[in-house]
RNA sequence: GCACCCGUAGCUCAGAUGGAUAGAGCGUCGGCCUCCGAAGCCGAAGGCCACAGGUUCGAAUCCUGUCGGGUGCACCA
């Protein structure tokens, strides 16, 4: 099914079409001025400013043009040239029954036959996850689900960060403390234990202390950088102690992932592309495209018209080891080589746009890249109320497991509070608050724009009033406990029907979910659905407290409203998907 | 120093290709539960869109400059 505003786009395009101008002036778009139309045309002016002419005299006869079809209910010209559209109430109608037989609710199919590869989620192994993981793990979450509802094929790689320097800080620190003596042993041939030396409260432990005595003494973290390169080429006993680590931390990290709702196709890390970097690096050399500078090998990626200066990328460090520029170009060459992707999008803090900057020149400049666009799509920084980058009161950082067990409390809390859930099981009670509180989180992150740094407030993460998660949940719940109602009557929806303002604003907005959809991949804004499925609601809610709906006695205007909260709560848990936000049953 | 991003209501944030009267939530004030869930709905107050120029019929949006904030600039990720 064709996008409503799309329809009207090539309906309004063909009259330009006619007058001899580009079909692209005819874009309909939804009105900035609900009190004066449903739907505008700016095109009259672009066209009139472009070509000359009168904006107003344009219109007119674009408006002339427009009066043969039998959709309109409304055309007229405001202001200096504004095509000002409504629609008859029986046409957005008729519009919304056929979006009920459609199951994808009318998304795009932008990315049909197109795949991408979305790398998101980047925790490190043996790093505890904090609240500055959440970003990378809600917008990706989002994209991929968006993107794979408009069509695409999506794989989805958390990316671990688990082959660098922090690697060799971890084995250096476990052997000075001497507990594991067997890993170091040079004469050992193995086999090594099964069983992990390091617990995961030993990994919480042993890498901020490693990390804090690297940042000190010059001499401890040269004993890392050396740990790190012997790691790189292959020591055995690092190996071994290097898998312990990596399968100790993915538990925890799964675990925590799974709390959120966020799942990942793929498991891989900068490790699972060793093996294609020897062979990378000599075909950069063979090739002539890296050099030798200040003892490392690096690939020049400075172009002429670089307005910044733009250091190179190091391949191979002076001591013979790698760090993440050189993963991440190998990277590029195992997933062109596993999914031959249209897009690779990187879904990663802003600040390192540098460095994808650097990554990607130089996998065009080998010709690595295949028909992929390479893209970060970064996002801004999680602050505390002083502007830094977020910090508890104790100045360390907020653990992602704390974050989410607090939201969980609240809900928990409001859910006793409000006595609706006193009868509840223990068990949905605890699915309940889990819901909730994940929808808090989830909506209070994904509502900003993705660039913009925002500030970490505690408190707004576990509001349930206002522009939150769980109004949008409240709102669907509201509809299921009507639909459940109705079930019991064995009453069944029928065709929406529009005879109020509140019915028409509300089917408007639900036949604008593929304009939302489409607005927010080719941004990679996930605040754009936000917007949408938040005004969706409020529509619903103007809707619900002014017409009922199981004691309407016009028994067909009845399943008529029926019909519209059932497609209401299609879009909406549809939307909130998209977000990777559940609706429970009753709340 | 060079480069990039940002500055919108008391607070936190939206604002899609340059469009009409700049929006929301929170907070404040005032209404609405003898009919489907008040985590809701309705209304009011609240703005020199940092500042100064420019382009345009039209600028929060584009250009230039100033001030203020953030970030990045070779062997950390």
């Amino acid at each position: 099914m064709t996008a409503l505003t799309r329809e009207l786009s090539a309906i309004a395009g063909r009259a330009f079409a006619e007058e001899g101008l580009s079909p692209e002036f005819g874009l309909v778009k939804a009105s900035d001025r609900p009190d004066l139309c449903q739907f505008q045309c700016n095109g009259a002016l672009a066209a009139a400013k472009k070509g000359g002419g009168n904006p107003r005299a344009l219109a007119l006869k674009v408006v002339e043009r427009l009066k043969g079809y039998s959709i309109f209910a409304k055309l007229e010209i405001a202001g200096p040239g504004f095509i000002n559209i409504d629609l008859a109430d029986t046409t957005i109608a008729a519009r919304a029954a056929a979006l009920v037989k459609d199951a994808t609710l009318g998304a795009p199919t932008s990315g049909a036959g197109r795949t991408m590869v979305i790398d998101y989620g980047g925790p490190n192994v043996a790093k505890p996850m904090h609240v500055g993981h959440l970003r990378s793990a809600i917008i990706g979450d989002s994209l991929k689900r968006l993107f794979r509802a408009n069509g695409w094929t999506v794989v989805g790689d958390i990316h671990l960060g688990d082959w660098g320097l922090q690697m060799g800080q971890l084995i250096s620190e476990v052997a000075l403390r001497g507990t594991a003596q067997i890993y170091f042993d040079e004469a050992f041939t193995g086999p090594y234990p099964a069983e992990s030396p390091v617990t995961m409260e030993d990994l919480e432990e042993l890498y901020p202390a490693a990390s804090t005595a690297c940042k000190a003494d010059p001499e401890r973290l040269e004993l890392a950088r050396k740990a790190t390169a012997e790691l790189q080429l292959g020591r055995p006993g690092y190996l071994a102690l290097w898998k312990h680590f990596f399968t100790v931390s993915e538990i925890g990290l799964k675990r925590e992932y799974a709390s959120l709702g966020v799942e990942f196709d793929l498991w891989n890390g900068e490790a699972s592309v060793d093996p294609l970097i020897a062979p990378m690096i000599e075909d950069f050399k063979a090739r002539g495209l890296a050099e030798m500078s200040e003892g490392a090998l690096v690939v020049n990626v400075a172009e002429p018209s670089d307005k910044k200066e733009m250091p190179p990328l190091i391949l191979l460090k002076s001591n013979g080891s790698v760090n993440y520029e050189t993963t991440d170009v190998a990277t590029i060459i195992e997933r062109v080589r596993d999914q031959n992707p249209d897009l690779i999008l990187y879904v990663v803090d802003q600040r390192q746009h540098l460095h994808f900057e650097q990554v990607f020149r130089a996998a065009k400049k080998a010709g690595l890249s295949g028909k992929a666009v390479l893209e970060h799509a970064g996002f801004g920084t999680m602050n505390g109320p002083d502007g830094k980058p977020f910090k508890t009161r104790a100045g360390g950082v907020m653990k992602l497991f704390d974050l989410i067990a607090m939201a969980n409390e609240e809900a928990k809390k409001r859910l006793t509070e409000a006595g609706i859930g006193a009868d509840y099981p223990a068990e949905e009670q605890a699915d309940i608050a889990q819901k909730v509180g994940i929808a808090a989180l989830k909506f209070a992150d994904l509502a900003n724009y993705r660039l913009t740094d925002y500030m970490f407030d505690l408190e707004r993460f576990t509001k349930f009033e206002g522009k939150t998660g769980p109004y949008l949940q409240y709102a669907a719940v509201r509809i299921r406990s009507i639909l459940r109602r109705a079930a019991e009557e064995g009453l069944i929806g029928s065709e929406p029907v529009v005879r109020s303002p509140e019915e028409r604003a509300l089917v408007l907005q639900i036949l604008a979910l593929p304009d939302a959809m489409e607005a927010a991949e080719e941004k990679r804004a996930p605040n754009i659905l936000c917007e949408y499925v938040f005004t969706l609601a409020q529509m619903f809610s103007r809707f619900y407290a002014e017409h009922h709906v199981m004691s309407e006695h016009d028994e067909e205007l009845r399943l008529a409203r029926l019909g519209l909260c059932g497609l209401t709560l299609d879009v909406l848990v549809k939307v909130l998907d998209l977000l990777g936000i559940e609706v429970p049953e009753r709340m």
